[in-house]
DNA sequence: ATCATCGTACCGACTGGTCGGTCCCATTGG
DNA sequence: CCAATGGGACCGACCAGTCGGTACGATGAT
């Protein structure tokens, strides 16, 4: 018995609680104080699960990649046409990005309070996903579906930054659902790469 | 006589210096006497010129943003096709947050550091900014330039996540310019808002 | 020409407070 | 008995902003 307020783990409610303030006020402008108070523990109990201050952000960052590289090879892995696989795979990424909006808005903000090494870790993970979804584009461009006359990093780089500005405007109470934008981002991308005539 | 080591007046070199600064570590990372003293004065100079740390970065949000509305209103006033002008006020923009990288930088990295009255102004002048360019999209889309099929208003911010992102994968020394990425950029916008045949 | 007056620009020590992280201890389940 | 789990007081570093003071050029009266 004697179990805490909520009964969801420790280490979740700290994960969660920080991903909330993180979002809300800042990875800086968050003291750890705070953190432990909204999951109803203290300090000791913190840092007993995680190395640092450092370490919880790292492992918001971790959660959220790892599943968004699962769900983005699941799409990419699949037997459809490239346009499909590519089109599915936006509009999946917009819609988990706006389903977990907190994280959106943390990642690129919060991106450069991390220590240099965390830092790397993070950036290098990050790449590969990327690169999983430009290799998309340019299989598209080098089947001749797409037009190959942007590179096709430029045109991810350009994609994503959309995405990653979801955080920025996105409000879950308006008329619109994450899968209805990923639908709009999707068709906004595909006709972009979109030659003379339709796929 | 007796000038300062550089004979750029202060307050300019305390704005550039905290530019620098801000876009490396954050706003909230660096310590205002870690600006002053790149600066090469103190803090009674600084809080001479400003009010506050906060009102620094104010000043820093304000000079962009009046650069950046002055050229939009610009290129949206010419007397070209609407096609044209969207173009030309969308390689513009790129061209400029790349030629001013570490303003890209801090923009939305430190937004939701400023206390809730300067944010309120802040957002209110990027709005205005935001609603210019909505505006040109709007009119190519009534006049059937443009597909309608997804809003205007969507388009913009699809538009300037990509824009934003800019600071965090350009390089200055990298192979392509500033105009470089701007005309990609615009090709891909105009591209996303074309119907079955080109304009 | 000289001196008193005054405003702007700037200095730098100091203050009140905050923060991340540590340490030692209590409790509990196996 | 012991390891896992968590409490909470505490430490040293740091930070935004303040404040009394100085340096100096301009002005103007004599």
């Amino acid at each position: 018995m004697m179990t805490m307020t909520r009964d969801e783990p420790v280490r979740q409610r700290l994960l969660s609680e920080a991903t909330r303030l993180f979002a809300e006020r800042g990875f800086e402008s968050t003291s750890v104080q705070e953190i432990v108070s909204a999951a109803g523990v203290t300090k000791g109990a913190m840092y007993h699960y995680f190395d640092s201050k450092d370490d919880l952000l790292h492992e918001i960052y971790g959660r959220v990649l790892r599943m968004q590289m699962e769900r983005l090879t699941h799409f990419a892995d699949s037997d459809a046409s490239v346009s499909e696989r590519l089109h599915a795979a936006a509009t999946d990424v917009v819609a988990t990005s706006v389903a977990n909006l907190d994280d959106t808005k943390i990642f690129f903000r919060s991106m450069h309070q991390l220590a240099p090494d965390t830092q790397k870790i993070v950036r290098a993970e990050r790449r590969r996903y990327h690169e999983r979804f430009r290799d998309l584009v340019a299989e598209g461009q080098r089947d001749g579906v797409f037009t190959a006359d942007i590179p096709a990093e430029m045109v991810t780089d350009f994609f994503f930054g959309s995405v990653h500005h979801l955080g920025t405007w996105y409000h879950p109470d308006g008329p619109l659902s994450g899968k209805e934008v990923g639908g709009h981002f999707a068709d906004l991308l595909l006709r972009s790469l979109r030659g003379k005539v339709g796929d």
